[in-house]
DNA sequence: GTGTTGCATGGAT
DNA sequence: AATCCATGCAACA
């Protein structure tokens, strides 16, 4: 407890005075003091530390009842106030005198659900002792105060403060004598639960908390440790209910909360640690007591833990000022996911924290989701091998809202004292799930690695340090391509990659390899829509491609990296010439400026706007106006009058996140023109180009027609590079003819030709990646040739496989593999595929007289090589031109 | 033929 | 070995 040092600098990082002489403050978490100089001592024993050194800080907030200011940001006056059921805070004097709080139940009246008889008094107090852990989030504590260090670390937030000093600091409250705190405590404490949230912190260089220093009270009676295993990665005060808690002063700290012993320690006996372990406490209270098998049982595993983010907790506290209790959460299965709409409960989760259900019938359980919506779902269970299997009907609609996919987690809570269940729900990549630790973010190829982090970072600290990176987003996580060659875009795809890795531990685990229906790594067909697909696809950031020739033409290869899923943008050039991508917020719809080579996260959201902070907001205004950006991107003309209505709308009609959906659950098997696993009609709109939609008049400069324009001029401009350096043309004859060819791509692309395009466009171009679409300018593409040319941007020849077939694209490609279907052997001569359709196409498409067309033609009739070659390089189809 | 429901199965823990 | 639970699948609507 104290220093050896004989010298020591003053904890207060706002001192920093170096003293021989020093006194102890608070009491860390590691268990310490810390230590001050005389005058910050002072400070701190006259309760007047933080008006000294943290009025510029933020935190500060007023007593409700007598206005008195707080700093309710850091850990000094961390005892000095109370936070309120209806909001806001007390000051603890106030606290003391208003006190009269009726208990927040645990659950809601029982007429509510069936068993509520065995609701007593005597199985409340089991509540007010030993349940959830009840918390809400109170925005001031979130901030970093200015003493808070590395060994200081930042508490994510701070939940219910009820009189526990949490950090011992009782010995030497200055605004509450120990005696009065345990007056408090015994008082108002019906959840008695204070804890110190920084999730998943402890195993990355942000941890809250040395694992070591890890600070638990060692409080009489307090529950079980009920999470086995790591547990590391939370951390948690309980005290007991009206019992005298009796604060570990010497700061010995408990760590049981992490050793398997902890499985089997009774009730009662054990430090709880971890402010999720509430999953018997309930159960107790309903039961009046604790079952030997199901429910009650002590132990909810790891994977469920419920690791409620502050995103979440803003939104639920945005329209609720109750307490916000984490109860579990699941990750969503492809099953939970899927169409059914049935979410498997852990069974132990659902005996403990749903209501009791005789009959497998079940009840209707209202549940809220984070928006404030109602929803009410079944919840029901089926007879199995002697136990029960619980489900939740009926939640398609709310997974949809909630804009989650097999992956995703989703998050149940309570409110409090309304009772009322809250489900919310978290990307894949938001938080590890505590058996997956941050070991599982980054493994394999697949690692997840926090992108700009700190820029990025919303989230409470404790969410947000889960990373190792710093202050990652946890919506920010990037995938490491294959190659790992570069940060690319996170993509469903990849999260479906790593999930196995990420998954390795825990059946619990979605899209686990193991899955019988996900079996990507056993070959077992993975369909989407080709059009799907291509949609989704791009090429992976900043990676540069190696450009392989085919029989003269040059193309862009991506050796070692597959391509990625990510937000679809539309390309566009800014007032200054310089490449952009706008790219629409998922959650605000509102349209954001990102470079060109910003790759982005399917799920992207303005919080993610590294580039332009000021507009790193939903509730920042769009860089231009609607009118503005229509004008710029007329593609986006379609879109944005539609916008208001789509956000008005059910969220589930999101199309990109449907396709983003539909690769995650992987099982869908699409046709050539939607998603067929998509309940939703509007999801059906063709992705890409085909036989069905409306045309696009070939001056239409939509973001599709204007990469297509562009992507088959990049390519036909490589393509005549090199046929011209084949034929050995002097370099004027090649400077000449590439100009010609350019002057005719302008001409082609750029001119409001009166010969019509037979692209046939989808409505909602928006959602169109424009950068994987591959096309012509004037020349007349049918859907198909269009697809075909796709197929050979992102799968080039080479590794065209047969799942290029029927429109569909097998996700289980394997990249180094080389099939028959490629129209390169693997002697790498070109297969000789003059598909006469394809050839025709072209021959009848390519502008007469044109440069480029004749040169086409010439090669054309050429043996095997040249333009031949090239269409049949475009023409990698497998429909009935291979072979 | 398609979607839903309820139970069975079997891999994972 | 027991249990959980993701998924399969038959029966049904």
């Amino acid at each position: 407890m104290s220093s050896s040092l004989s010298k020591k600098v003053c904890f207060n990082s706002n001192c920093k005075e170096a003293s021989e002489k020093w006194r102890n403050g608070w009491r860390r978490r590691t268990g310490e003091y810390a230590h001050l100089c005389d005058r910050c001592a002072s400070a701190y024993e006259e309760g007047k530390f933080c008006e000294a050194f943290h009025s510029s800080t933020s935190g500060w907030r007023c007593c409700e009842s007598c206005g008195k200011q707080i700093h309710c940001g850091c850990i000094v006056s961390f005892h000095m106030f109370v936070l309120l059921d209806a909001g806001g805070i007390e000051c603890l004097t106030c606290a003391r005198k208003s006190f009269g709080l009726t208990p927040n139940p645990a659950w809601p009246p029982p007429s509510q659900f069936e068993r509520r008889k065995d609701f007593s008094v005597k199985t409340f107090s089991s509540i007010i002792g030993s349940g959830p852990v009840p918390w809400r989030i109170a925005p001031s504590l979130f901030k970093e105060s200015n003493i808070q260090s590395d060994t200081q670390p930042i508490m994510p937030f701070e939940i219910d403060v009820c009189g526990i000093d949490l950090f011992g600091t009782s010995e030497r409250l200055p605004a509450a004598s120990p005696d009065e705190k345990q007056e408090f405590s015994d008082e108002r404490c019906f959840n008695e639960k204070l804890r110190v949230g920084p999730i998943d912190t402890f195993q990355n260089g942000h941890s809250a908390l040395n694992p070591k220093e890890r600070p638990f009270l060692s409080i009489n009676s307090i529950q079980p440790t009920i999470f086995p295993k790591n547990n590391s990665s939370n951390f948690s005060l309980t005290s007991a209910s009206s019992s005298k808690t009796e604060l570990d002063d010497t700061g010995q700290l408990s760590a049981t909360f992490s050793t398997p012993q902890a499985l089997s320690i009774p009730v009662g006996k054990q430090v709880g640690s971890h402010y999720r372990m509430d999953s018997c406490d309930e159960t107790r209270v309903r039961n009046g007591k604790v079952q030997g098998d199901g429910r009650g049982r002590n132990q909810l595993l790891p994977r469920y833990r419920p690791q409620i983010t502050e995103e979440e907790l803003l939104k639920i506290s945005s329209y609720s000022k109750s307490v916000i209790t984490p109860l579990f959460e699941k990750t969503l299965s492809a099953s939970d996911a899927g169409r059914i709409g049935r979410l498997v409960l852990p069974k132990k989760c659902a005996e403990a924290y749903f209501p009791p259900i005789a009959q497998p019938e079940g009840l209707p359980l209202e549940v809220l989701d984070v928006k404030g919506k109602e929803w009410v779902f079944q919840f029901r269970f089926w007879p199995n091998n002697n136990s029960r299997m619980y489900v939740l009907e009926g939640i398609t609609p709310c997974i949809q809202s909630l804009r989650l996919q097999a992956g995703d987690v989703v998050t149940f809570s309570r409110l409090k004292p309304e009772g009322k269940l809250v489900m919310g729900g978290r990307k894949s990549s938001s938080v590890p799930s505590p058996d997956q630790g941050d070991g599982a973010l980054i493994k394999g190829n697949n690692a997840f690695i926090p992108e700009n982090c700190q820029a990025k970072n919303k989230c409470m600290e404790g969410v947000s340090v889960n990373c190792h990176t710093k202050g990652k987003s946890p919506s920010s996580f990037q995938p490491i391509s294959h190659a790992s060659k570069a940060d690319t875009g996170s993509t469903s795809s990849e999260i479906l990659e790593a999930k196995p890795l990420n998954s390795s531990k825990g059946k619990g685990s979605i899209l686990v390899s193991k899955s019988k229906r996900l079996r990507i790594e056993k070959g077992i067909d993975l369909k989407l829509s080709m059009d799907e697909a291509q949609g989704l696809m791009r090429p992976p950031a900043k990676i540069a491609p190696s450009v392989f020739l085919v029989e003269g033409c040059e193309f862009e290869e991506f050796e070692d990296t597959m391509p990625v899923i990510g937000r679809p943008t539309i390309p566009a050039t800014d007032p200054f010439g310089e490449k952009i991508q706008w790219v629409q917020c998922e959650d605000c719809f509102k349209w954001r400026k990102v470079p060109e080579d910003a790759l982005l996260p399917s799920g992207w959201i303005c919080s993610e706007n590294v580039w332009d902070l000021d507009r790193s907001r939903c509730s920042d205004a769009e860089e231009l106006a609607i009118e503005k950006l229509e004008d710029i991107l007329p593609a986006i003309n379609n879109v944005s009058s539609k916008r208001r209505e789509i956000t008005t709308m059910d969220s589930n009609v999101f199309v990109t996140q449907e396709r983003l959906d539909t690769l995650a659950n992987l099982g869908i098997q699409g046709d050539d023109h939607g998603i067929s696993a998509s309940p939703d009609s509007r999801s059906k709109h063709p992705w890409f180009p085909s036989e069905k939609g409306s045309k696009h008049k070939q001056s239409c400069d939509c973001a599709i027609c204007s990469s297509l324009k562009h992507r088959f001029r990049t390519l036909m401009e490589r393509c005549v590079k090199h046929q011209l350096d084949e034929v050995g043309e002097s370099a004027s004859q090649k400077l000449q003819m590439e100009r010609c060819v350019k002057h005719q791509l302008d001409e082609v692309g750029e001119s409001a030709s009166q010969k019509s395009q037979q692209l046939q466009l989808p409505e909602q171009v928006h959602n169109v990646d424009t950068s994987t679409v591959i096309g012509a300018g004037n020349i007349t593409l049918t859907p198909r040739e269009v697809r075909k040319i796709a197929c050979l941007d992102y799968h080039n020849r080479r590794k065209s496989s047969p799942l290029l077939l029927k429109g569909q694209i097998d996700l289980n490609i394997q990249p180094e593999r080389e099939d028959d279907f490629s129209p390169v052997s693997e002697s790498g001569t070109p297969k000789q595929l003059h598909p006469p359709a394809t050839e025709k196409f072209f021959m009848q498409q390519m502008p007469s007289g044109s440069g480029i067309g004749n040169l086409i033609r010439t090669r054309m009739t050429q043996d095997g090589i040249g333009g031949a070659n090239l269409i049949s390089c475009l023409a990698v189809d497998g429909g009935n031109q291979e072979n």
